[in-house]
DNA sequence: TCTGGGGTCCTCTCTCAA
DNA sequence: TCTGTTGAGAGAGGACCC
């Protein structure tokens, strides 16, 4: 099938997780809701269009939008909630067509092109998707069509509703762009507009004079790939002439499960991020077991105090899942980094996945600490049955106790330490 | 203004083996 | 046996995205 006869949705979420909560306190209504972390290194994750209205936007420091809206509601998140939220939205875009690409929990890419015969055309699907979602959700989207997945997402913002003092104003809900303006659509937008163009790489296309995706497309490709790399720069001219054959995927694997959290206060000493090694292979362990996956790469990621951030990383022979395993390669690479400076934040993470059935065995015919791996199945059904905090690592009984971080627990930074 | 968390992809460098 | 070349793979870091 010729890419122009593709006919491609992108469905976006209008302030989601702020959406969520209003659905579940309606006495939020109209009120500025800030979600995020709330204390002094958290950031806005999202926002009401009440809240925008006064400059406040996601991945602001929390900080600086309590600054600027200090009426807010400011609430802490609830991740379970919106992937439940999402799964059923995701359902709702199931309905229309097999080929749903999520992208975010509030975003996918559908491919429709197969459902026309039967819903309409592009611009027809796209208004009975927003329809459905504001039915079964209660909730609205912005909607853009198009032939290729990058015009589709620009479309959809083009659709968003916009911010202002008196309330937030509609917007056209779904802007479709036809086959053969794709390129009047695009020239006129700011290079950042493009995938891939990020403040970087926006000013090394800054110094070629590209400031719009109509400047840039004038740029021989030779020149881009000199200023930006092979594959950016190639990737870049034929994004900026509209050409973008990349397909809507349903089924991409995951890479790479990692955690990392964001400490209050830094931390000077190897003892308590020992315990943070500890906590936190702990929760990637459970969450590898949890998608039946193995990985053979750990990293250990320290930021220090002036935001540099380095990484380093170990292979092991065989696929690991369990978290004395994942420490202990954690624990080893900790111990190389000096973190006299001050650690603001830390992770671990696992990548180099397998299926834990492709597990190979090691060469005595069994895979590493085999009783670790009953052990660890034992605690995954006792938290099943009782909760994260039920059970825990040894080493982190007393102090912060079994405090085991799960996905979504501190993801917008640390609380304010007023708030439980 | 002072920067979260969870990811992916790309590039560069180094090492090792053929 | 020694040296040079080449390619693969691992590791590190940067940039980007939501």
């Amino acid at each position: 099938m010729s890419e122009s006869t593709r006919t491609i949705l992108h469905v976006d979420m209008d302030a989601f997780y702020a959406s969520v909560e209003v659905q579940r306190d309606p006495s939020l209504a109209g009120r500025p809701v800030i979600v995020g972390g709330s204390g002094e290194r958290g950031v806005v994750a999202s926002c009401s269009y009440e809240a925008r209205a006064y400059g406040v936007h996601s991945a602001m420091p929390s900080v600086r939008a309590r600054r600027l809206c200090p009426h807010a509601v400011f609430l802490h998140g609830d991740h379970d909630a919106y992937a439940a939220t999402s799964r059923r939205l995701h359902n709702v875009f199931l309905s229309f067509t097999p080929l749903v690409e999520g992208i975010a929990l509030d975003e996918a890419f559908l491919d429709v092109t197969g459902a026309r015969r039967l819903f309409g055309s592009g611009a027809e699907v796209a208004s009975a998707v927003r329809s459905r979602v504001a039915e079964e959700l209660g909730l609205s989207c912005s909607v853009g069509v198009s032939g290729t997945k990058l015009v589709a997402k620009l479309a959809s913002k083009a659709a968003k509703p916009s911010a202002a003092l008196a309330g937030p104003v509609p917007g056209a809900g779904v802007v479709v762009v036809p086959p053969g303006e794709e390129v009047a659509f695009l020239h006129p937008l700011p290079v950042d507009a493009l995938w891939g163009v990020g403040p970087a790489t926006e000013q090394r296309l800054c110094r070629l004079g590209a400031l719009t995706v109509g400047d840039l497309a004038a740029v021989p490709v030779e020149t881009l790939v000199a200023a930006v790399g092979k594959a950016l720069g190639r990737q870049l001219h034929e994004l900026a002439w509209g050409r973008d054959a990349s397909p809507v995927e349903p089924d991409r694997g995951i890479k790479s499960i990692s955690h990392e959290e964001t400490y209050e206060r830094d931390h000077h000493d190897h003892g308590p991020l020992r315990r943070e090694m500890v906590r936190m292979a702990d929760a990637v362990a459970g969450r590898l077991r949890a998608a039946r996956l193995a990985g053979r790469t750990i990293t250990l990621k320290v930021r220090f105090h002036d935001f540099s951030t380095i990484t380093r990383a170990h292979s092991v022979p065989t696929p690991v899942d369990t978290a004395p395993d994942i420490a202990r390669v954690a624990l080893a690479l900790l111990e190389e980094v000096d973190v006299s400076a001050g650690v603001r934040l830390a992770g671990v993470g696992v990548s180099n996945l397998v299926q834990d059935g492709a597990r190979q065995l090691s060469l005595d015919g069994t895979a590493t600490e085999p009783g670790w791996e009953a052990a660890s199945r034992a605690v995954d059904d006792v938290r099943d049955r009782f909760g994260a905090a039920a059970v825990g690592p040894a080493a982190l009984a007393g102090g912060r106790g079994l405090d085991v971080k799960r996905r979504g627990d501190t993801q917008w930074g640390p609380r304010r330490r007023d708030q439980s």
